[in-house]
DNA sequence: AACATACGCAACCGCGAAAAA
DNA sequence: TTTTTTCGCGGTTGCGTATGT
């Protein structure tokens, strides 16, 4: 849709503020910036204007960069596989949005999180009482089913513990060695944990678990759990961000640790 | 065909942290 | 140690395009 440069004639909506310009790069503008880039590399964007004669803020000029011209960015719509990522890690650092780009090579904080806006995040409207109600009644309704949808999970982390645990025993008797076991429910939940540090501690890179390989995490996915997994996300609206990383981490630990971190 | 609305995205703004003077 | 500058982040805005009526 966009070329990243209006070819067009803009002038009219480039705000002129004492010396700086604003509104939309010129291709001129972006060869400016480039060629400074190469020969001095990249910082210092308060210089730029001196050095090249741009007439854009440091500021202007940085943003730029990072988020359209740098050549290691990544073109084209973000994959099912980005997308699932996006989601993991939405749910473990909120709008941490550097945080999350950091984790997706070619992508920048702005794209994921224009992508997050305009694909997940609902619209706040102020309801009317009416509509507050309603709201209210799906919401409690919807707390209810993720009550239970949480105990389930609680019941199959537990079954699938035991069931690793068995195996890791028995695969540690049978080479005869020591292994010292979790033995707490807290230290069992950190099992299932699908990150043990955030990604830029230990340098992640991520790859999907999901069974058929490729990357689709919701395809494999019941329609009744999409449904039911759409109005969480609607509950957005009424709690804001700070539900999501709980209903997020219920529902990644519910299709079995998707994302694993590998050195 | 004309208008209204929704969507997607680039770019701006304000703020705080880090680095430099 | 304090002040100033630079950088990076998250939130928001504004505009072009797509879609619906």
């Amino acid at each position: 849709m966009y070329s990243g440069v209006m070819e067009r004639n803009t002038e009219w909506s480039v705000v002129e503020e004492d010396r700086w310009r604003k509104g939309p790069w010129t291709s001129e503008e972006d060869k400016l910036l480039i060629e400074y880039v190469k020969l001095h590399g990249e910082g210092r964007w308060n210089s730029v204007a001196r050095l090249t004669g741009l007439r854009r803020n440091g500021k202007s000029c940085r943003l730029r960069w990072v988020n359209y011209l740098r050549p290691d960015l990544k073109k084209g719509q973000i994959t099912q596989q980005e997308e699932s990522i996006i989601l993991e890690l939405h749910a473990r650092w909120g709008n941490r949005w550097s945080t999350i780009a950091r984790s997706l090579p070619g992508r920048t904080d702005n794209e994921i999180k224009n992508y997050w806006r305009t694909h997940f995040k609902k619209k706040t409207k102020k309801p009317s009482d009416a509509a507050e109600r309603a709201k209210n009644r799906s919401f409690k309704r919807q707390q209810q089913q993720l009550k239970q949808q949480q105990h389930q999970i609680q019941q199959q982390q537990q079954l699938q513990y035991n069931l690793d645990m068995k195996g890791i025993i028995d695969l540690l008797l049978d080479e005869n060695d020591y292994y010292s076991v979790p033995s707490t429910s807290q230290e069992s939940q950190e099992m299932v944990t699908i990150y043990s540090e955030t990604p830029e501690q230990q340098g992640y890179s991520y790859s999907m678990l999901n069974g058929n390989g490729n990357g689709n995490v919701y395809a494999q996915e019941s329609s009744n759990e999409e449904i039911l997994w759409d109005g969480l996300w609607n509950l957005d609206d009424v709690l804001g961000n700070s539900m999501q990383p709980m209903m997020l981490q219920a529902k990644t630990a519910n299709v079995h640790n998707l994302v694993t971190p590998f050195c």
